[in-house]
DNA sequence: ACCTGTGGCTGATCAC
DNA sequence: GTGATCAGCCAC
């Protein structure tokens, strides 16, 4: 594939066929090379850790000194991995500035400029799935063959893993689940599990991962030569932009993937496959192993391009720069309640079209490879959309779509970039400049749809909701829309709706052609509601939107007599919170009166089992009075009796009034008195 | 041990 | 009751 030509992309030496690089805690790499015969051999390497260093260090090893005068202008090897971490600590302790790489692996393959799977396919991997019960583990892997062992074979697994020789061992949950549970069994029956390629036994260690806002808590577990791949984080990460899952359960998630019911291995090997194909280009692309190309964020990845760049050409980095607050997005909103017959345009990749058009990038990046980087993943999303249209073959297509979606998840990771405090090359004027500037272009368009007789409803960052002037055509509004906008940048009409339900901020309800319903906004959809707050609000905004507001009384009072006739399952009733903090730190704030008391963790505390952050609580209110502490009158859903039920109705009759008041103003008379452009 | 960014809404709690 | 604050979740 052209692509991998691309040295700063792709890393400047093209071995192929490493599926695995291990390292033996000294100065020695073991790469785990797939052949063209498809068999797997092993190749012993062996590299000298490093760290930069500002100024001459007074230590005791091999120095080069590095060009272009930035800050961190001093390359420091060392034999092996523990003068390196004891050379650290001695510059930590004299204040001696030093920037290392804590990932050895990381350091190798950024060093020699080597990355997993080139000349790889998906297929030429050896995935093997796992999935464990109460009395079974079951095996099957990616030629077909499958297997079930009785539990206590364990012995047995060992054999079979080394027999199939995985690259990959994928599970739903594995990390916390499964693994931790084999471990649990191997320990009591005094058996090793030698998982590793090389014998080694699999190890355990505690790590966090960052979701979005959510920090897990989890224990990494490695067998040397292979990954682990845990379906579970993969669903994870593929919600906090798709946003759609009501749990992270493995038929859940199928079900969401169109991915044909059937048995447990079959659908943790679809889902892999689904979600986990971006990461295998990923791996192409950025010096890590599979497993850790995974949890790593992506703009520590991008991070990670400029380093191998600048360390190739023997170049000085920057310090760190000090970090400054910036302005982001334009969002804002000039009509509530219902409007037919919307149009939605959207300036196509904001900000990398602007940081393109305008050269915002970092100042210190004294290379200037920003803005080829940019360039290129931008050709290239274009060519494998293009190649992913003209395939042939389903395999073909599958594997340019991920190539073409790893490739805009890096586009945009190249802003967040220019603002990340960890960045090498972070500048926040850049970033700062790049927001201005796409907020003024939005403003511009507001004021052009608005002259040409449009009714704006609302706009956020880079898209906006309008109504179209009576009787105008798509292609001359798109025309005459965007005669106003800088070369190198473009607008699309993109989306038509028969109505749109606009409610504030980020928050809004759309009603296509079909007739389906699309929700957005914390207000409307978020997962922190009770289910039936969240089935009142879409019925309510449907009749609103239908113009039917009369019947959203009737449907108010239909609910609330299954409130107090105690007629639901609790489910509907009952709320799921994540665990932000561990149960300690959670302590102390509240010792230290720095955050509330909350019911999630008052009820965590209370079970006595044990709990992570990243772990979730579904929990009811207890109680017969209206206004209750929450935190107070508590009970988890796992310990929910049907016989006996306990829910608070005049709480949750309550909760039901307050959401019907937020609704009043577009209810009353169902007429259009809220908007004025109604039609 | 880990980390892209800002903007916005809501519920729960608590001090007043 | 009211407003301030925090935590959590969501849009882009």
């Amino acid at each position: 594939m052209a692509f991998e030509e691309n040295a700063l992309l792709f890393g400047f030496d093209p071995e192929p066929g490493i599926v695995a690089a291990q390292f033996d805690g000294g100065s020695g790499v073991t790469l785990y090379v797939r052949g063209k015969d498809g068999a797997t051999t092993t190749r012993a390497e062996t590299f000298r850790p490093y760290l930069w260093t500002a100024g001459r260090p007074s230590i005791g090893a091999e120095v080069v000194l590095l060009a272009g005068g930035l800050a961190f202008d001093h390359l420091v090897s060392f034999e092996n991995w523990g003068e390196l971490t004891r050379a650290r600590a001695e510059l930590k302790a004299a204040e001696h500035p030093v920037f290392s790489l804590g990932d050895p692996i990381q350091q190798y393959l950024l060093a020699t400029g080597k990355t997993l799977f080139k000349m790889l396919e998906w297929n030429d991997l050896r995935r093997m799935q796992i999935a464990v019960d109460a009395q079974s583990i079951q095996l099957s892997d990616s030629t077909g063959w499958s297997q079930t062992l009785d539990r206590s074979e364990l012995g047995m697994l060992t054999t079979v893993i080394r027999l199939r020789d995985p690259d990959v061992i994928e599970g739903h949950d594995l990390f916390k689940k499964i693994l931790p549970g084999l471990a649990a069994h191997a320990r009591n029956a005094k058996v090793k599990l030698l998982w590793g390629r090389d014998g080694s036994a699999l190890s355990s260690r505690p790590s966090r991962i960052q979701v979005a806002e959510k920090t897990i808590t989890y224990p990494k577990y490695e067998a040397a030569g292979r990954h682990f791949v845990d379906t579970f984080l993969l669903a994870q990460f593929y919600d906090v932009t798709a946003r759609v899952l009501e749990t992270y359960e493995l038929a859940d998630i199928a079900a969401h993937l169109h991915i044909p019911e059937g048995p447990v291995l079959e659908q943790v090997g679809a889902l892999s496959e689904a979600l986990g194909a971006s990461y295998f280009v990923q791996a192409k692309i950025f010096p890590y192993n599979y497993q850790d190309v995974i949890v790593r964020g992506s703009a520590t990845k991008a991070d990670a391009l400029f380093l191998r760049e600048y360390l190739r050409q023997r170049h000085s980095l920057p310090d760190l720069s000090e970090p400054r607050a910036f302005e982001g997005g334009y969002t804002d909103i000039f009509f509530t309640g219902v409007a037919r017959n919307v149009w939605h345009c959207d300036v196509a990749s904001l900000y990398p079209s602007l940081m393109l058009q305008f050269g915002c990038f970092p100042a210190s990046d004294r290379l200037g490879i920003f803005r080829g980087i940019l360039t290129d993943l931008r050709a290239y999303r274009l060519q494998a959309k293009q190649q992913m249209r003209d395939a042939t073959t389903p395999a073909t297509r599958a594997s340019l779509k991920a190539l073409q979606s790893t490739f805009k998840i890096l586009i945009n990771a190249m802003y967040g970039y220019l603002g990340f405090s960890q960045a090498r090359f972070a500048d926040y004027e850049a970033a700062a400049d790049v927001t201005a500037r796409g907020r003024a272009l939005l403003r511009d368009m507001v004021e052009r749809l608005e002259a040409l007789g449009a009714q704006v409803i609302e706009i956020d960052t880079d898209g906006i909701y309008f109504v179209p002037p009576a009787g105008a055509d798509l292609a001359d509004l798109h025309g005459r829309l965007a005669e106003i906008l800088p070369a190198g940048i473009d607008v699309e009409i993109d989306e038509q709706y028969e109505a749109m339900f606009s409610y504030k901020a980020k928050n809004y309800a759309l009603l296509d052609n079909e007739g389906v319903l699309i929700l957005r906004g914390g207000a409307l959809k978020s997962r922190g509601l009770e289910k039936f707050q969240r089935l009142f609000m879409e019925q309510t905004i449907r009749l609103i939107m239908q113009g039917r507001g009369a019947e959203v009384e009737a449907l108010r009072a239909e609910y609330e007599s299954k409130i107090r006739n105690r007629e639901w399952p609790i489910e509907w009733l009952a709320k799921t919170d994540t665990l932000q903090d561990s149960l300690a730190q959670y302590a102390r704030k509240i010792e230290g009166s720095s955050r509330n008391r909350a019911a999630a963790y008052e009820l965590a505390l209370k079970s006595g089992r044990k709990f992570e952050p990243g772990d979730q609580v579904a929990y009811y209110i207890t109680g017969t009075k209206k206004n209750v502490a929450a935190y107070e009158n508590a009970r988890l859903v796992s310990e929910w009796d049907a016989g006996k039920r306990d829910e608070n109705v005049e709480y949750y009759a309550a909760k039901l009034q307050e959401l019907g008041k937020k609704f009043a103003p577009f209810v009353e008379g169902a007429g259009p008195e809220q908007g004025s452009f109604a039609f």
